[in-house]
DNA sequence: ATGTCCTTACCTTAAGGA
């Protein structure tokens, strides 16, 4: 099974280029952040004519969260737990009903800039409110799958230019200690452990030419289960569809589940 | 670290978010 993640930066705005990579790479089942749509408004047409059924968390204008899946869904939720005034949609979980049921969240953490302030506050809220989400989904100890946009640099290796982001929310040493305290859970991030090597990221800013320079981060992740993490096969970038036509300033993120 | 992009709204232009 073929799974991927995917910061699209906008449904309205991505309408060609998403079905284009979606032809293309033809993965099973995608996690997309920042659709910037309500539900109603969300073409879900498009992607089932090619397939796909489509479970949509959206609001307007922000933030939003979607899954598109081959497979059938069951059981699925929006919105993380632990806050009832948080009116943000960034997460969203479903079953996919693979050959063995495999639980997947999708997820766009909070930005967090700038920081110190309320926004930063949010994130590390946020986060430990998505620790709380992970470790009862652990306890269950199924195949579990977390994926999104967590707008954290795990480390200086995922930066292309690391002294750049040593005051940014995606970079503190409190963004990091959080998302360092998540993988303690026993989480393995798919990409890196099939990847080690420095040099490889998922998102280059549109400013400054960040994409001719190579200066990207890598901030897109998919954390595994130990159940889910003995199926893993393959995790690639693909950094490619950043030199399309029209790019999201991210690029998809994928696994391969032996499943 | 700002050379851009996306969305919305008091809509031929600015603002908020990233």
């Amino acid at each position: 099974m073929k799974l991927a993640t995917f910061n699209i930066n906008g449904i309205k705005a991505r309408i060609e280029a998403l079905p284009a990579w979606l032809a293309a790479a033809s993965p099973d089942v995608v996690c997309l952040q920042e659709i910037k749509s309500v539900d109603q408004a969300f073409p879900r047409e498009i992607f089932e004519t090619m397939g796909y059924r489509v479970e949509t968390h959206g609001q307007k204008s922000f933030n939003g969260v979607a899954i598109l899946s081959k497979l059938p869904l069951e059981d699925v939720t929006r919105g993380l737990p632990g806050d009832e005034a948080d009116e943000q949609a960034r997460w969203i979980e479903a079953t996919v009903m693979a050959h063995r049921p495999i639980r997947v969240c999708g997820l766009y953490l909070p930005n967090g800039n700038p920081a110190p302030g309320p926004k930063y506050d949010y994130k590390l809220g946020w986060m430990a409110r998505m620790e709380a989400r992970a470790r009862a989904l652990l306890a269950l100890e199924e195949p579990t799958v977390f994926c999104g946009d967590y707008n954290v640099i795990p480390q200086d290796a995922d930066a292309a230019r690391p002294e750049l982001w040593t005051t940014d929310a995606l970079a503190l040493p409190a963004s990091r200690a959080a998302f360092r305290q998540l993988m303690a859970l026993g989480l393995t991030d798919a990409f890196r452990a099939r990847n080690p090597a420095p040099g490889h990221y998922s998102f280059w800013d549109y400013q400054a030419g960040a994409w001719e320079r190579n200066n990207g981060i890598r901030i897109d992740h998919l954390l595994l289960s130990p159940q889910a993490a003995d199926l893993l096969t393959e995790a690639q970038i693909d950094k490619q569809v950043r030199a399309g036509d029209k790019p999201s300033d991210h690029v998809p993120v994928w696994v391969n589940l032996d499943i």
